[in-house]
DNA sequence: CTGAAAGCGCTAACAA
DNA sequence: TTGTTAGCGCTTTCAG
């Protein structure tokens, strides 16, 4: 059946618009009498409200938008359920966008979901200038994830990055290594700085010196891994060392295959703590060792601060939210001594 | 800054809005000069289409709506993905949402998005009967992957799960195997039941005779895998079997979890063909063999499905797609005789 | 080639 | 309690 508007009913019903409106959004003012009429003419003639029409006049789609660079990251999928828990009891739609890692992407979509009239954006960007984003942070809220470009004043929720390779290189040294190589993302985001940063700071607080050839720096993908592990093995003889670890999933997967090529077993040759790695299945063997971020409540963070933006009660001190990550032990690291 | 309006930037102009509105869409009948002050303008005063305004005018959101029950499955993101490769070009935009496997949850959602005016449904639904989506049929074109229900002349792109299942049966027959149990979904909808009959086919083409209850029914989850084995491996005495076909990625992770729990070897005791199984990183041991979808390809057979769709030149025949699924070889199955 | 005017469907003063 | 009116920003006839 062809869906009515506002104007068929209130014609149906000799009533204005107005009227039908107010009775359609629960509103005072409606004699309980006309409510009741209004209401089952909207059963009866398939009123389907016109959510178009009313973000136009309302300045408001009530539609947050999501842009990542790989949707099929269960990573993203569990933060994107976070803040759906959170926001859409408030009417709040989620629209996602994946850029396919790739930054022009992101210029498309941010100057699409712009034109879209979104109410807000959760951005986990690959730019680490943050240059495409500048331009639309007065346009709507952003809060990023993931990935925190360099701009000042925004807000964000990641875990603390540093202190996450802390526990990775603690537990490391608590396990016996010294000679401790790391796989790394580029420093010139603040994630990858900040995780270089505690892999240092971890060494030192156990005076051992860094050997900047233990440290390899690749861009997240599982091929980066590869090509980083290989370096790291061929270096060996010069550069010894009996642990890594390596800061991303992919870069993880790209590692260990690195290291089956060269025929280095895990964890008997080279122990290894990972990034991320999801293991849903629990098949993966020997088990891997791995940094864990709380996705789930990275999500339900963005969410209430998104609704803080939204609400506009405007107190806008910026919101750099830093969640503690967690270590789950697998079977890829080996005692030592 | 400030966006501004089509009317300000006419106001600024000295114009029309519909002269300027016609330049800013590259429309004939304006003259080139002022076509060039306009464009100078637009980018002077930072003008912003309003496509909420647009879509109102045009009944037209070119946004395309994405249901799937579980977003963080990377099955649905290289489906989005190819979905997205062909419509975006023409200007459609995805939004995707996230209903937990949860009926209830797709009614909430079906609601919202005919309210938000989408143009046209992808939907990979869990609701069998199909009775929630059914009032919407006509407001938009819905194509339905991954599970089809029951309703006649729908628009679907699926692989051929009764050639699905063809395949995993020949191939365990062929390496020797008689007596093959199976894990399989519903065969209340239309992907369980195929998946069952090609399983039958395959054995009856071989001579085989069914043991009915080597047939187990779950619904697609890990405890389901895992349970359906278990009462498999505890009816072993009366009903043996030397290799089970399971039907899902998430049923084949239960499934071998039985195994192990109940120290059965894979492949040496228990041969095994999976459905789904991605292991993108290689790292599963020893590595499974597995029915594969062509994830991406259904995802741009949808979309030009979808495109035929919009374009509404209506050659309304009811497009019912199969795509081919293939068999990745790995070494769960062993070669008995 | 350009402009005036209507209208997409809705909300919100303001008046009655 | 209800109706009238204006207008959100845009496209599109139709007239000039």
């Amino acid at each position: 059946m062809e869906s009515s508007t506002l104007k068929d009913i209130a014609a149906k019903l000799n009533l204005s618009v107005a009227t039908v409106s107010r009775a359609v959004n629960n509103k005072e003012y409606v004699k309980k009498e006309t409510r009741e009429r209004v209401m089952k003419a909207l059963e009866e003639y398939n009123y389907v409200p016109n959510e178009v029409a009313r973000s136009l006049k309302l300045k408001s789609t009530k539609t947050i938008a999501v842009i990542l660079p790989d949707i099929c990251e269960a990573f993203f999928g569990e933060i994107i359920k976070g803040i759906d828990e959170i926001v859409s009891p408030h009417g709040y739609t989620i629209i996602v966008s994946d850029t396919n890692e790739n930054a022009e992407n992101e210029k498309k979509y941010l100057e699409i979901l712009q034109q879209k009239r979104i109410d807000a954006l959760v951005f986990a960007t690959v730019d680490l200038s943050g240059s495409n984003v500048k331009k639309y942070l007065s346009a709507f809220p952003v809060i990023f994830i993931d990935n925190i470009p360099e701009i000042a004043g925004i807000d964000s929720v990641t875990i603390d990055n540093a202190a996450a390779s802390r526990m990775a290189v603690d537990y490391l040294i608590e396990a016996g290594h010294r000679e401790i190589a790391v796989i790394i993302g580029s420093v010139k985001e603040t994630t990858g700085y900040a995780r270089r940063e505690g892999y240092l700071e971890g060494l030192e607080a156990h005076d051992i010196l860094v050997d900047e050839d233990l440290i390899q720096y690749g861009n997240y993908k599982e091929d980066d891994g590869f090509r980083c592990m290989e370096q790291l093995i061929q270096n060996r003889d010069v550069h010894p060392f009996t642990a890594v670890y390596v800061t991303s999933e992919k870069m993880t997967f790209g590692a260990i295959k690195a290291l089956r090529e060269y025929g280095l077993r895990m964890p008997e040759d080279i122990s290894l703590v990972g990034f991320d790695v999801q293991d849903k299945a629990q098949l993966i063997s020997p088990s891997i060792t791995t940094i864990r971020q709380p996705e789930k409540m990275i999500g339900n963070r963005v969410g209430e601060l998104l609704l803080r933006r939204l609400d506009g009660n405007a107190e806008q001190v910026s919101g750099q939210i830093l969640l503690k990550p967690s270590l789950v032990e697998g079977q890829s690291v080996k005692r030592v001594n």
